[in-house]
DNA sequence: CTGAAAGCGCTTACAG
DNA sequence: CTGAAAGCGCTTACAG
C-alpha cells in the first residue's frame, strides 16, 4: 500500500535493539563469537522486519559479489539450456547467481559478452566458445588477471584451463563402428571447424573406427560445413557424388543431419535403407522428424552441474582440471539397418 | 602475466593527474560542468589504464543498480528465449544487465526466483506467468512495494500492470475461420487453463469464429489439458468419439497440437484430408514434423523489445498500460484442405 | 569550473 | 562476547 522505498538496515534493527551495528552484523552472518541469545533476537527481530541485506554493500565491502557469468553460444539450444539449468541448480545452492550472455556463435558478441561481465564484476565465468572463436588472446588476458573460469564443451585445446567436455571421440567412433556392423561400408562424415575442439574430436573418432574396422578412409566422404540444415545439404550433394556412393553420413551436429537427410529424401534415396544418418546432440527436434533420427545425448544437465562443482572447488584460477563425460548414444530409425546375414 | 586483483580507481586517476577524485568522477560521467580539457585529460588517462567503475560502489551509493529481473517458464522454448532476445537487445543498449530465472512452470520457483530477484536488488523485474500462477499476491506486494514490473505474454489480468501481449483471440479467431471456409464443418479445440489469459483469448477467438460463421458450439468438442504431448494425445482420443466427429483440431499449444496429430496418425486419420491440426507458438520443430504444422508466430523478439521499452519508460510503478502485438498465422500442410467446391 | 566532505550499508581488524 | 572506527569506491549536495 505505501511506496516507501527505505528499506531497513543492520543500524535499524541495532537501534531498536540498543546494541551496535557491528553485533547485528556478526548475529546475522552465524559468527561464533555471538551469544546465543543475542543470536536469536537479531536473527527474530530481522525476520519480522523482513530484513534482506544490501548485497551491493556487502559486496562492495568484501571485494566481491555473488555472482557469475555464463556464456553460451545460444540459449535455445536444448543442450546449451540444459546446461545451465544444471549450473543454475549447483550455484544456486551455494548462494551465486548467474548473468547468462549468449555470443550467438560470433567471436565480436563473445568479446562484448566478457566485456559486460567483468563490468558487471562477476567472481567468474563459465562458458562455452563461439563457433568464431580461434585464437584465445581475449581469454588469455582475462585468465592471466586470475578470473576464474570454467569452460564446457566448447573449449580451448591450447590452455591449461579447467573443463568440461564429453568423450565426443567415443561417441562417434561408437556410432560409426555400429554402422559399419551393420553393413554400412562406405560412412561419409560431415562436421565442423576442425578449429573447434569438438569437431576434432569426432572426426577422430569416425576415422578411429574406420581403420579399426579394417575400412579405408576416402577423403572425398569427408566434408566441413557451418552445421547448419543448408549446410547439410550442400554437403550431402558433394559427396554423395562420390565413387564409391556412401551409403551413411555420419554428422557432427543434428542441424546438419537433418539438412542431409532432407536432402537425401528428396533426391529419394530412401532412409535408413539406402542411406543411414546420424546427429549429434540429441536436439528436441530429433525424435519427431520421420524417420526419426539418431543422436547423441551429451548430457547437458550433468555437464553444467560438474562445471558449477568444478568452478566452486576452484581456488585462485584455472589449472587444467579435464572432466569428460560419457555420452549416450542414442540409436533411432535413421539409422535402423538390418544386418545383412548373406542369406539372400 | 601479474595475479594482481586490485582495480583501479577514480582516486588513482585523481593522484595521477593531481586533481580531486569528484573532478575525475564528473568527468567519467560527462558532467557539462567539467571543462572539455579536464574532461578530455581525465577520459583520456581512465582508458589508457583500463578503468572500469565499480558498479557495486556506484549502485550502493546511487542507491539504485542497473540489472533487470527476467522470469520465463521455461528458457529453452524458442518464444522465450527469442524474449529475452529482444529485451536483451533494448536493455543492454541502455546499460542493464539481465539476470535471468526459470519458473519451470511452478508457482513455487516462480516465488523463489522473485526472492532471488529481489535480495539481487534488481531495479525491476520483467516476467511471464508460470501455468501454475493463478493468485496473485506475491506479486501484489512487490508492486505495492513500488518494484517496477512488466508482464508479458502470461500476465495477470485482474491487476492494472504494464503489459505486452498478442492479439491471441484474432490468432485464434482466424484459423478457425479459415479452416471453417475450407470446409472444415466441426472444428474442435484443444486448450490450457482457462485461468490464464493468452488460454482464455485463444478459446473465445475459436468460440467467436464459430459463432461468426454461423457454425454452432458442441461442448464435447473442447478439450483442456496440461498443454504436452501427452495431453494432446489423450485430448484426441476423448474428443474424436464425439458426434458429430471433428475434422480439425485448433490446438493452443505446439506440443499438444503435436500430440495430436500423432495420436491421429497412429489411428489411422489422415492429415490433413480426414483431420486438419494447427498449434501455436511456432517452436523449432512445427515446420519439421509430418505434415508440417500450421502454427502462429508469436513475434517473440518484438515483444521482448516492447516490453523492454515499456520498462524503460515506466515512470514508478506499473500504471496498466497494455501494448498488444498482431501475431502472425503460418498456414502449413497440417492444415491444407482443398476448398469444397461442391462440384463432384 | 573544481574541491572537501559526507554518506550509501555493510564487514572486520582492533581493542577491551 | 561486544563496540567504536575505518573503509570498500563511488556520487553529490555544499561551498567557493
Amino acid at each position: 500500500m505505501n511506496g516507501k522505498k527505505r528499506h531497513i538496515t543492520i543500524h535499524d534493527i541495532a537501534r531498536e535493539l540498543g546494541i551496535s551495528a557491528s553485533t547485528v552484523s556478526r548475529a546475522l552472518n552465524n559468527n561464533p563469537r555471538i551469544s546465543a541469545a543475542t543470536r536469536d533476537m537479531v536473527q527474530k527481530l530481522a525476520a519480522a522486519h523482513g530484513y534482506q541485506p544490501n548485497v551491493m554493500a556487502s559486496s562492495l565491502r568484501k571485494g566481491q559479489g555473488n555472482t557469475v557469468g555464463v556464456i553460451v553460444p545460444n540459449i535455445n539450444r536444448s543442450f546449451f539450456s540444459n546446461i545451465i539449468w544444471g549450473i543454475e541448480e549447483k550455484l544456486s545452492g551455494a548462494g551465486f547467481n548467474l548473468m547468462i550472455c549468449q555470443s550467438n556463435e560470433s567471436l565480436e558478441k563473445e568479446k562484448e559478452a566478457l566485456q559486460t561481465l567483468m563490468h558487471a564484476r562477476v567472481d567468474g565465468i563459465m562458458m562455452s566458445l563461439s563457433m568464431e572463436t580461434q585464437d584465445y588472446g581475449h581469454l588469455e588476458k582475462l585468465l592471466n588477471r586470475g578470473i576464474r573460469m570454467v569452460f564446457f564443451d566448447r573449449v580451448p585445446d591450447t590452455l591449461a584451463v579447467d573443463a568440461v567436455v564429453i568423450d565426443d571421440h567415443a561417441a562417434a567412433f561408437r556410432i560409426t563402428t555400429a554402422l559399419i556392423q551393420k553393413g554400412c561400408h562406405h560412412p561419409a562424415y560431415v562436421g565442423g571447424s576442425g578449429r573447434i575442439n569438438v569437431y576434432r574430436q569426432r572426426k577422430s573418432g569416425y576415422l578411429d573406427a574406420l581403420k579399426s574396422s579394417g575400412s579405408k578412409v576416402i577423403a572425398s566422404h569427408i566434408a566441413e560445413t557451418d552445421m547448419t540444415r543448408q549446410g547439410g545439404r550442400k554437403a550431402f550433394r558433394e559427396v554423395i557424388q562420390s565413387d564409391p556412393r556412401p551409403d551413411a553420413f555420419i554428422c557432427a551436429g543434428d542441424l546438419a543431419a537433418h539438412g542431409v537427410l532432407l536432402e537425401a529424401l528428396e533426391n529419394n534415396f530412401r532412409i535408413p535403407e539406402d542411406i543411414a544418418v546420424s546427429g549429434f546432440a540429441n536436439e528436441e527436434f530429433t525424435p519427431h522428424i520421420t524417420p526419426p533420427l539418431t543422436s547423441v545425448d551429451q548430457k547437458g544437465i550433468e555437464m553444467g552441474r560438474q562445471a558449477a562443482t568444478l568452478f566452486l572447488e576452484q581456488e585462485a584460477t584455472s589449472d587444467g582440471s579435464r572432466i569428460v563425460i560419457e555420452p549416450d548414444v542414442l540409436f533411432r530409425l535413421s539409422t535402423q539397418r538390418e544386418i545383412n546375414l548373406g542369406t539372400e
